[in-house]
DNA sequence: TTAAAACCTCAAGTACACTTGAGGCCAAGC
DNA sequence: GCTTGGCCTCAAGTGTACTTGAGGTTTTAA
């Protein structure tokens, strides 16, 4: 209910509110570096409008499935002294756009695969995604390894 | 070098490395539930090779987005009393189809959103996945909060 | 025969992304 | 003024999916 002002100052319950995340997230965020806030004279964080964007930023990255560290570091392409623009904003999201396109290329591969494998019986063909091991393992190369959670390093050996 | 057998039996060793998993992995699935293994006289793990098709399983279930416990869930439906055949594991594959279309579109809605957005500068409009925290929920719902999941860095060799 | 490699169990550790709890301060409404 | 709820810090806990380590046994190759 604490409005503050009408301004565009919110406190940490109305950002985490309006961000679609948890307060103690928010603060979880800030000690990684990820965002940042200001403090009222009671020593409470308030929050600048444009840390929603932020945190939508963060949001959005983690669903393309960056790790926050990923996120922290594209976020310091952002300039420090001024409020990113939309072009900022616009420029650090195009990047994704491979990352993205690489996941769906390969969800779609296993999708077919399967439904292939489903369609002719194959399952014990060496090319079955089910049972080739390498089809899976392909999934978790470069970039697109978050489909895979907690991948394991790969032993040169 | 272990090759135990010219038969169908595998050592934990060699199981692990045709299923693409670590060793460790291994008794950890067979501590969960997921595998069971025999044993010869030494006490070592020996495993048919019919294991390795349910190994597959579980990392193409993984790269689907599935956690163990509804791998393992989905694998109570096998018959416990012989070798499962191949129409035993293409009904379970089948059910990931409306997981794996799920999840695409989810991924392709984002993609095309974030095209759009930087396309018309709309950043700061309701709708634009960056902006809207609805947009990115909805990609963690049921299921698919894999694709958020931990980002273990993969040391490149 | 013997040394090394592979295997065993059990406990603890790791990584990520947070959440929860304890103990206490600050601010708004009645 | 007082209560209530939001906020504060710091530490510890949670869940997932494994890995690593210690200490010891079994198997294999030379």
């Amino acid at each position: 209910m604490t409005e503050l002002k009408s301004t565009s100052l919110l406190s940490i319950g109305e950002c985490a509110k309006r961000g679609g995340v948890a307060v103690s997230a928010l603060r979880f965020y800030e000690e990684r570096g990820l965002i940042t806030s200001l403090r009222n004279t009671g020593g409470q964080r308030i929050y600048p409008r444009a840390s929603l964007r932020r945190i939508a930023f963060v949001r959005a990255a983690q669903a393309v499935g960056l790790s926050l560290d990923e996120i922290t570091e594209a976020l310091t392409t952002l300039p420090d002294s001024r409020t990113p623009t939309v072009a900022d904003w616009a420029k650090l999201s195009a990047n994704w756009l491979p990352t993205l396109d690489a996941r769906i290329a390969a969800l779609v591969a296993l999708r077919d695969n399967l439904t292939s494998c489903i369609g002719c019986g194959c399952l014990s063909l060496k090319k079955c995604a089910l049972y080739n091991p390498q089809d899976v393992v392909a999934l978790k190369g470069n970039g697109a390894q978050i489909l895979i959670a907690q991948t394991k390093k790969v032993n040169a050996g």
